[in-house]
RNA sequence: GCGGGCGUGAUGGAAUGGUAGACAUAUCGGACUUAAAAUCCGAAGGGCGUAGGCCCGUGUGGGUUCGAGUCCCACCGCCCGCACCA
C-alpha cells in the first residue's frame, strides 16, 4: 500500500459491511435504542449534493451511536408518488410507475458508493401498494374513528388541466403549466380532521426541547390560537342577526360598519335576489386564494343596505358591506370594523367615505395620531379614553379580557378561541398517488371498501391499453373499468372515488412503518413500542410547517386508532435542520445585457477572480443555491468518481456548521482529498516502523489523543461536525511531526481511524486492517477519553493587567492561588505596571487566567 | 406590519464570561526540481517600531463585570418565516 485509492478500498469495504450484515437494525434488550432517520428523498432520479449532505450527518450519528453501544435502526425508503412522475409521462410519454421505479433504481446506485450504514432490508416506498394499503387501512380506521370527513370547500381549480391545484402551485391567479386564470370552486373533498388537535399540537410543542425554536415558533405560528370576543348585531329588518369574532373586542366604540366575506351565507342569500351583489361577489371571488394574490388585491366593498344595531346602544346603526378582504374561513366571517384603531379599516373607510370616530385609545404621555390609525399595543400601557359603562381605565391586554368579561356578564358575547389552523384537504385529482379506498353507491352514499380488499391498486393500464396522460384531468375518473365495484354495503354495482391522497399523507407516517416494514397492518405494536420515537430526525428547513405538523398529528391519529402506544405521539424527539450545499454562479453579460451562467470547469479561478478561456472577466455570485439553469449544479457522482465517496462525506461536513448553508469549492474538495491522502500516508509510514522502535514525546502524543477523543466526541455530540474535523486536522499534524514509539503512534493512528470513522468509514476500515486491529473498525468500541490524561501537570496562565493580556507564566497545575499570586506579581511587566504600589484586586481563576487590577 | 435569526481576517468559520481569529481555503516566502506540477516547511488581523515591544481590533453607540465576540439596552445592516386572521 503506497497511495489512497478510493475506488479500491471503498467496494472493498462496503462489501465487508455487507457480508457481515453489520447494519442490520436488530432489537437488542441489552442495549439501548437509537432510531436516526433522514427524511427520505424524491425519487427524482438524480441524487443532489444535499442529499450527501443531509445523509453524511444521519449516517455519521448513526455510526458512532453504534459504536457507543447502541441498537440503531437508520432506514432508508422513497417518498415516490406525486405529480412530477405523471407530468414526465406527460411530456415525454410512459408510466409514472415505471418512471419512478427506473429512478429509485438509478438512484440507489448512486447512493451506495457513499458507503452509507443503512439497513437497507427495511427499504420501501410509499407507491408500492404494500405501503400504501396499509395506509388505505390507516384511511379507514381514522375514518371510523371520525378523523376524516368530506365537505365543500372552496379550491383553486385550473379550468383547462381540470384539477385542484396547490397554492403553491398558482402563479400570479393562472396555473403553474396550463397557464389558465385558475378558478375558485366550491368542491366536495375529504379533510382531515386535524383541527381537533389545533390545541393539544400547540401545547406539546413546549415539551419539544430539542427541536430548533425557530421551527416552533413557525409551527406556533402557523396553528395561530387567538382569544377574542363573539357576539352578534341584530339586524334593523329582524332578519338572522350577524355573528362577528373580534380579537380587539376593545374597539367597539369605535365601530363604523359590519362587514361580511363574499362567501357568507348572507351574502350568498343576498346574491340570489339582487343582480348587481352576485356581480360584485363574482368579482370580489375572482382571483387565486394564495396569500400572493390576495396581497395585490383592491380592497372592494359592496354596501348591502342593510343596517345592525350596535350592541351598547340600540340607537346607533351601521350599516352591512361586504368586503372582499373578508375571509370565510376564519372567525364568523364576518367582522366590525374600527378606522380609529386599525389602518386596514380606516383605508376602507375613507375609500368608501364611511363614518370615521375619533381615536379613544392613547399611550400614556403620547398623543395618537390623526391621520393613521392608532393601533393600542396588547402590551403596553394604553390609556381608554371613551369607556363602557362601568369600565374605566385599562391597560393593553387587560381592555381585551375586561371587555370580554363585560360582554359575558351582561350575557351579549362570549370569549372564544380562534385557530388558525384550517382541517387538511386531501384530496387530489390525480392518478399518481394513494387511491381513498371509498365507494359512492347510489343507495348507500359514501361507503368504506372493506379491509380485506386493500390495497386498492391503481390500474396500470386501462383495460390492456395503455392509459393517456396527455389528455388533461384524472385518468381514474376516466378509465373504463376501474372506477366500477360493487357496492361494499349492499353489493349493488357502485362506483369507486376517484381521487387520490396528497403525497403529505404518504410522508406522515413512513417514521412509524420503517420499524416493520413488511408487517400486514399498518404498525406492530412491539416494534413501534421498542423503536419509536425517532431519537433524531434531519431534514431540510422547507419541511418546518407541513410535513412536520402532519406527522405530530397523525401520530395522535394513529394513537387515537391504536396503531401507535400512548405517549408516542410526538414521534420525532430531536430535529436538526440542515443548510444547503450551495456554489458559485460565474456569470459574464450576453446580448442585450441578459445574463450568461458559465460552467465550473470553464472558469479559471486566480487571486479570487475567475476567467474564461478566452480570459474574459467573469462574475463570480457566491453561495448560490444549487441550480440547472445556473449552471451551478455539482454532481455528486462526478465527485465520487474524482476523489471517493469518503472525500465528499468529509469535505460537506467541514467548513461550516451543519445548520448553515456550505459553499461547494472545488479547492475545499480538493484539500479533503489530499488530507485524507496524508492520513494514509502517515498509517503507511507507521506501518513501516521498526515495531520495537522507541521514542520520545509518548506522553504528549497520548494526551493529545485523550484531548481529540474528548473533542470529538463531543463535537458529534453537539453537531459540531466542523469543529469536530478541526480538531481531527490538529491532531493528524501532532501525529504526523511526533517522534514517539511505534507503540505509541500505532494506538494513535489507530483512534485517529475510529474518531474518523464516522465521517470517512472507508479509509477508516482500511487504517484499522493495515494496523492489525481486531475485527472491522466499525465493530470496534468507541475510544473512551481518560479524564486524567485531560489534565496537564502544568499549565500556562495568561497574566491581565487590567483585562489585558501582558505576560504568561507557566505553573504546575495545582500550584495554590497564593502561590500563583506571588509569581505573577514578580513578573517584570506586572512590577512597571504596579509603579511600587499595592494592586487595587488580584483575581486567580486556577487553571485558567490571572488579572491583576492596578 | 408582526415574529425570529445573524453581523468576527481576503474567504468559510473557531472560541463552557477568561490568551480572539483554532482548522481550512486563497495569498506570500522557502526547500526539492533543469523547470513546472505534486509534496514538504514556514509567514500572515491592522498600525507604529531596527528591535525588545507598544497601540488599535469581533457592525455602531452605551451598560453590567476584575475581565465581554459571548450577557443587557438602543441603533444600523443582512437573511429567514408569517401576514387582508378581524
Amino acid at each position: 500500500m503506497s497511495r489512497y485509492t478510493p475506488s479500491e478500498i471503498e467496494p472493498k469495504w462496503q462489501t465487508a459491511w455487507r457480508d457481515a450484515d453489520v447494519f442490520k437494525a436488530v432489537r437488542d434488550p441489552g442495549k439501548p435504542k437509537y432510531y436516526v432517520l433522514e427524511m427520505f428523498p424524491y425519487p427524482s432520479g438524480k441524487i443532489h449534493i444535499g442529499h450527501v449532505r443531509n445523509y453524511t450527518m444521519g449516517d455519521v450519528i448513526a455510526r458512532y451511536k453504534r459504536a457507543t453501544g447502541h441498537a440503531v435502526l437508520h432506514p432508508m425508503g422513497f417518498d415516490a408518488f406525486g405529480m412530477p412522475a405523471e407530468n414526465a409521462a406527460m411530456k415525454e410519454g410512459g408510466h409514472p410507475k415505471d418512471w419512478t421505479y427506473n429512478n429509485i433504481a438509478v438512484m440507489k446506485d448512486q447512493m451506495k458508493p457513499l458507503g452509507f450504514s443503512i439497513d437497507w432490508t427495511r427499504e420501501f416506498a410509499t407507491c408500492d401498494p404494500e405501503y400504501y394499503g396499509q395506509q388505505q387501512a390507516l384511511f379507514l380506521d381514522f375514518l371510523e374513528k371520525g378523523l376524516v370527513y368530506r365537505k365543500a370547500a372552496t379550491v383553486n381549480w385550473d379550468p383547462v388541466d381540470m384539477t385542484v391545484l396547490a397554492n403553491e402551485q398558482v402563479i400570479d391567479g393562472k396555473g403553474w403549466r396550463s397557464g389558465a386564470e385558475v378558478e375558485r370552486r366550491e368542491l366536495t373533498q375529504w379533510f382531515f380532521k386535524i383541527s381537533d388537535y389545533s390545541e393539544e399540537l400547540l401545547a406539546a410543542i413546549d415539551g419539544l426541547d430539542h427541536w430548533p425554536e425557530k421551527v416552533k415558533l413557525m409551527q406556533r405560528n402557523w396553528i395561530g390560537k387567538s382569544r377574542g370576543l363573539q357576539f352578534a348585531f341584530e339586524r334593523t329588518d329582524g332578519g338572522e342577526a350577524i355573528e362577528v369574532y373580534t380579537t380587539r373586542p376593545d374597539t367597539l366604540m369605535g365601530a363604523s360598519f359590519v362587514g361580511i366575506s363574499p362567501d357568507h351565507p348572507l351574502a350568498k342569500e343576498l346574491e340570489a335576489a339582487n343582480p348587481d351583489v352576485a356581480a360584485f361577489c363574482e368579482k370580489a371571488r375572482q382571483g387565486g386564494t394564495t396569500e400572493e394574490a390576495m396581497e395585490k388585491a383592491e380592497k372592494l366593498g359592496f354596501d348591502t343596505g342593510l343596517k345592525v344595531r350596535h350592541p351598547l346602544n340600540p340607537d346607533w346603526e351601521l350599516p352591512v358591506w361586504i368586503a372582499n378582504f373578508i375571509l370565510m374561513g376564519y372567525g364568523t366571517g364576518a367582522i366590525f370594523a374600527c378606522p380609529a384603531h386599525d389602518q386596514r379599516d380606516l383605508d376602507f373607510c375613507r375609500k368608501y367615505d364611511l363614518p370615521v370616530t375619533d381615536t379613544f385609545f392613547a399611550l400614556d404621555g403620547d398623543s395618537p395620531v390623526t391621520d393613521t390609525a392608532f393601533v393600542p399595543p396588547k402590551t403596553e400601557k394604553v390609556r381608554w379614553i371613551n369607556h363602557f359603562a362601568g369600565l374605566d381605565i385599562a391597560t393593553g391586554q387587560d381592555a381585551i379580557d375586561a371587555t370580554i368579561a363585560f360582554a359575558e356578564e351582561n350575557g351579549w358575547g362570549k370569549g372564544v378561541t380562534q385557530y388558525r389552523l384550517r382541517d387538511w384537504g386531501l384530496s387530489r385529482q390525480r392518478y399518481w398517488g394513494c387511491p381513498i379506498p371509498v365507494v359512492h353507491c347510489d343507495d348507500c352514499g359514501v361507503v368504506p371498501e372493506k379491509k380485506e380488499n386493500l390495497p386498492i391498486e391503481l390500474p396500470y393500464d386501462e383495460d390492456g391499453a395503455p392509459i393517456d396522460f396527455s389528455v388533461p384531468g384524472n385518468p381514474l375518473d376516466r378509465h373504463p373499468s376501474w372506477r366500477d365495484c360493487p357496492c361494499p354495503a349492499c353489493g349493488k354495482p357502485a362506483k369507486r372515488e376517484t381521487d387520490t391522497m396528497d403525497t403529505f399523507v404518504d410522508s406522515s407516517w413512513y417514521f412509524a412503518r420503517f420499524t416493520a416494514p413488511r408487517a400486514t397492518t399498518p404498525t406492530d405494536i412491539d416494534e413501534v413500542d421498542y423503536w419509536m420515537n425517532v431519537d433524531q430526525y434531519i431534514g431540510g428547513i422547507e419541511h418546518a410547517i407541513l410535513h412536520l405538523l402532519y406527522s405530530r398529528f397523525f401520530a395522535r391519529a394513529m394513537r387515537a386508532t391504536g396503531h401507535l402506544p400512548q405517549g408516542q405521539e410526538e414521534p420525532f424527539d430531536a430535529l436538526f435542520t440542515q443548510g444547503m450545499v450551495t456554489h458559485a454562479i460565474y456569470q459574464t453579460k450576453g446580448a442585450g445585457g441578459r445574463p450568461v451562467f458559465h460552467y465550473p470547469e470553464d472558469v479559471d479561478l486566480r487571486d479570487g477572480s475567475g476567467f474564461l478561456a478566452d480570459g474574459t472577466e467573469v462574475e463570480i455570485i457566491p453561495s448560490a443555491k444549487m441550480s440547472k439553469s445556473k449552471n451551478n449544479v455539482v454532481d455528486p457522482v462526478n465527485i465520487i468518481s474524482a476523489y471517493g465517496a469518503d472525500t465528499a462525506r468529509w469535505f460537506v461536513l467541514s467548513d461550516s456548521p451543519p445548520e448553515r448553508d456550505v459553499e461547494w469549492t472545488a479547492s475545499g474538495a480538493e484539500a479533503a482529498y489530499k488530507h485524507l491522502g496524508r492520513v494514509w500516508s502517515l498509517c503507511d509510514r507507521i506501518g513501516a516502523m521498526d515495531k520495537d522502535a522507541k521514542g520520545t514525546g509518548d506522553d504528549d502524543l497520548l494526551r493529545a489523543m485523550h484531548k481529540t477523543i474528548h473533542d470529538v466526541t463531543m463535537g458529534i455530540e453537539t453537531f459540531g461536525f466542523n469543529a469536530a474535523i478541526a480538531k481531527l486536522y490538529g491532531f493528524t499534524g501532532t501525529l504526523s511531526k511526533s517522534k514517539a514509539s511505534h507503540a505509541a503512534q500505532r494506538e494513535a493512528v489507530m483512534v485517529l481511524a475510529q474518531l474518523m470513522a464516522p465521517m470517512t468509514p472507508h479509509l477508516a476500515e482500511d487504517i484499522w486492517a493495515h494496523q492489525g486491529g481486531d475485527g472491522l473498525c466499525v465493530d470496534a468500541p468507541w475510544p473512551v477519553a481518560d479524564e486524567a490524561m485531560l489534565v496537564e501537570d502544568t499549565v500556562t496562565l495568561p497574566v491581565q493587567i487590567n483585562g489585558k493580556r501582558r505576560a504568561e507564566i507557566t505553573v504546575p497545575k495545582d500550584l495554590s492561588k497564593e502561590e500563583v499570586e506571588k509569581i505573577a506579581l514578580a513578573l517584570e511587566a506586572v512590577q512597571k505596571a504596579l509603579d511600587g504600589k499595592a494592586p487595587k484586586k488580584l483575581i486567580v481563576v486556577p487553571g485558567r487566567i490571572v488579572n491583576v487590577v492596578v
